[in-house]
DNA sequence: GATGAATGAGCATTCATTCAT
DNA sequence: CATGAATGAATGCTCATTCAT
């Protein structure tokens, strides 16, 4: 089956889309101003999409797929924690729009949209799987869950959303800053990994 | 003097609107919205702010304010890590409005807005005098500062905003919550300070 | 084929902009009334025209263009020189409201809008040609456009606007007002033609 | 008696308006304005005017008093006519914003301000002073008025309002459009004379 | 699949004006 | 005389969305 015109006008909306909405954040990026980037009618992202919401909810269903495609290949889990840090790094800045966007919408305090934490769970059950002697008192999993999340997710999460303002603001270089941040990420959350 | 004292008008809108802000995000939340729950007219709100941006800038001023005194006061560093981390964490949980506000502005991609990185190198450098022996070598600053801001700042003003949702998703009592963050941000941040 | 031609909608808010800002000037006239008096949503203006300027523009350019087409057919200048003025002042009288437009606009002592001196170009090389012996020294190409713009153009494209209210205020007839206006125009301007 | 500081207030107040409304036009020049450009608390102008309009009047009062005060003076009549006129447009060129604010109200269609009328009548009957036979017949009346107003007064109003912008876009300087403009005013008005 | 045209509701902002002091 | 503070109504303009074609 080929791909149809219609997949592509859809791939071009979410891309624009994706865009915007982490340049700008989802509320102030119009559906106007995606349509004109996107050099497509204003009317036929309403027949590919019923409304803006559901613009989001496909960007991040996107990416919820890439991460399960990517679980299923990557099995292998890397013995070298240094080239498994930088692997996940390496695809997290290619995804860091959908990234930025996910964050600030979870950082609204009145949302009660689910999708960071659906993909921090995802992302730390990889980790969990990763990590032999996982023990089970209630104690234990809080600390491992919140070492995961605020020690481990957030902050490479966060990396690669502010990278470029972090470099800019404190005036290092792009090379320097990532070979901080692996250092850093490595010693304070990797190297104490609760287990 | 007029009708009403201004300073009290001036401070009801900042309170609303950081609410506002913190709940809808900055571009969501309407100047409309804000005088309703404030019971003040919209062109009072004009009054008062030359425009919607100077809402949220004088937003980040009173924060930065309140950081500067609380490093004034506080000038007697804790010997006691643990206490120290907690008090840190209880002022920014008090805050958790601006705090989002600051994130999720910082994480829109197009924007210049310096505020998160400006509150982050105060916080950053209070830190760089409770500790003494600080190399001088640019990797170490480097390494030093990726440490700070991405294993400690970024972790702290996460946690305080993403709290109440983590606790909903993962099902986890805030008791439990607030123990598993100060072990975690404890082992993987404070005890591999970089020195 | 969309709902309703979009041609006839763009000409309709056009017909009720020159009218209203005719009548209260184009700063007191709004978007609002133009849209009511119109039938016409005020978005739905917006999508025609990007901003209220535009529509003066608009407006501009099809008096120009009208200017133009009647350049071109009216190619045989008339031997008697009252009838000339006759047909110039008939069709300026269909065209009051926009002279009255460009005349206000003109006379915003910061406005750098051209459009009046553009049609009065225009007018005026039309009356160049009109006449033969035009002698080229700098002193009488500066008498001759002063000639025809204070006391040609502007006297007639004022008549058209002032007539009205000049009946009413000195009580004269109409008949009697615009006969009165083609002898003096005729014995200041037309008459003593610089040549 | 002294002026009272109020009184100097007041004087501010029109003089900051006559320009403003001169420059943007009545309706876009705001209250706010004038009171941010004078210096003057906005509710202080409502302490000598009772409204916006009330500024207006004030400002044809003070023109329509300068003007009688002019003639009371000038019952010199010149004999040599070029004296006249320059003395004429002499005193208009200082007016010039105020003449741009009456032309500008004139030709709104819906406004019923006589003030402009009411001034050149004013001015009209000077003339009619200084011109000694004057028919008594309607036809040659109503002539007499047509060639004042139209061809005497409108010209040399829009001259005072117009001559910079004219300068501008015909590329001419400052003597040869006053030199142009003197001699072509002659030529057209002052020698056709209806008597 | 796609689009030109249209819209009701809402946006940030400004208006002329008021009033207690 | 003068002003800081306030306001209802309006401003120009944009929003997400719809619908006939």
């Amino acid at each position: 089956m080929p791909k149809t015109d219609g997949y592509l006008t859809r791939e071009r909306i979410l891309q624009v889309a994706e865009t915007l909405f982490s340049e700008q954040g989802y509320d102030a990026a119009s559906i106007g101003a995606i349509s004109k980037l996107a050099g497509i009618n204003k009317a036929t992202i309403y027949y590919h999409f019923s409304d803006k919401r559901s613009i989001l909810h496909a960007l991040y269903e996107d990416m919820i797929m890439q991460m399960r495609e990517r679980i299923v290949k990557n099995n292998s889990s890397d013995s070298n924690i240094m080239d498994h840090i930088k692997k996940e790094v390496d695809f997290l800045r290619q995804k860091k729009d959908i990234v930025s966007i996910l964050l600030m919408e979870a950082m609204k305090t009145n949302n009660d949209d689910d999708s960071l934490f659906l993909i921090a769970s995802s992302e730390i059950n990889r980790e969990k799987n990763r990590i032999i002697n996982l023990v089970n008192s209630p104690e234990k999993k809080n600390l491992f869950l919140a070492h995961e999340f605020f020690t481990g997710f957030i902050p490479i999460f966060s990396f690669v959303v502010l990278e470029d303002k972090y470099r800019k603001y404190f005036g290092i270089s792009e090379e320097q800053v990532i070979d901080a941040f692996f250092a850093a990420i490595k010693r304070a959350h990797f190297d104490t990994h609760v287990i």
